[in-house]
DNA sequence: TGAATAAAACAACATATGTTCATATATTTG
DNA sequence: CAAATATATGAACATATGTTGTTTTATTCA
């Protein structure tokens, strides 16, 4: 493989490792995959598809992270907070 | 686009996030650029050609780190190290 | 209305990470 | 061999991040 490539600037390099950043965690990565399959999900069916017994707040954290920095978009249908991929491409990093 | 999925072991969501977390740096994003142009190359070079001056410590501490993990692998030729990728597929993720 | 549910917000703390600076090691070369 | 060059190492510190526990806020529903 060789990819063709310019350069990026500082800028958008910059871009790239914030998002590269608030995504590299298990937990996260974990929250990608299960909105990779089934979008959008509630922070409670989140809770309970992916693997790990983690707090609410603590997804929340995650969620609202990922959410500030543009990986995640949310709305609000009644109690619940909808939460879904704000780009699809993001799963390719999954491989 | 609708990718299909398999879901993924911890253990191997694990390694992702391992490996995304010490290149989530503005830095070490245009190492791996750089690597990506023309590869292998020496401390001395990287700390040329990227855009940023950096100090020759904080390169070798970037560049040791990602080697650790596995991202870089190097080699001694005299006096000079050689860096290269250890697998070019993550400069996908450059876009 | 008041209990129950869903989720966010906040505070406190521990750990991890990036950064700087100073020093050490290895290699080449005059 | 001594000086110069290339790079790594290590200590010290500041900042960022993850984590836990507790408290709010909003909404539904009996």
């Amino acid at each position: 493989m060789n990819l063709p490539q310019t350069k990026k600037t500082l800028k958008r390099i910059t871009k790239v490792a914030d998002t590269l950043k608030v995504i590299s965690h298990p937990v996260r990565l974990q929250i990608l995959e299960e909105l990779g399959l089934n979008e959008p999900l509630t922070v409670s069916d989140i809770k309970k598809n992916i693997g790990i017994d983690i707090e609410q707040s603590m997804l929340s954290h995650h969620l609202i992270k990922m959410k500030d920095k543009g990986v995640l978009v949310s709305r609000k249908n009644g109690k619940f907070n909808l939460y879904s991929l704000s780009d699809r491409q993001i799963l390719k990093i999954l491989d």
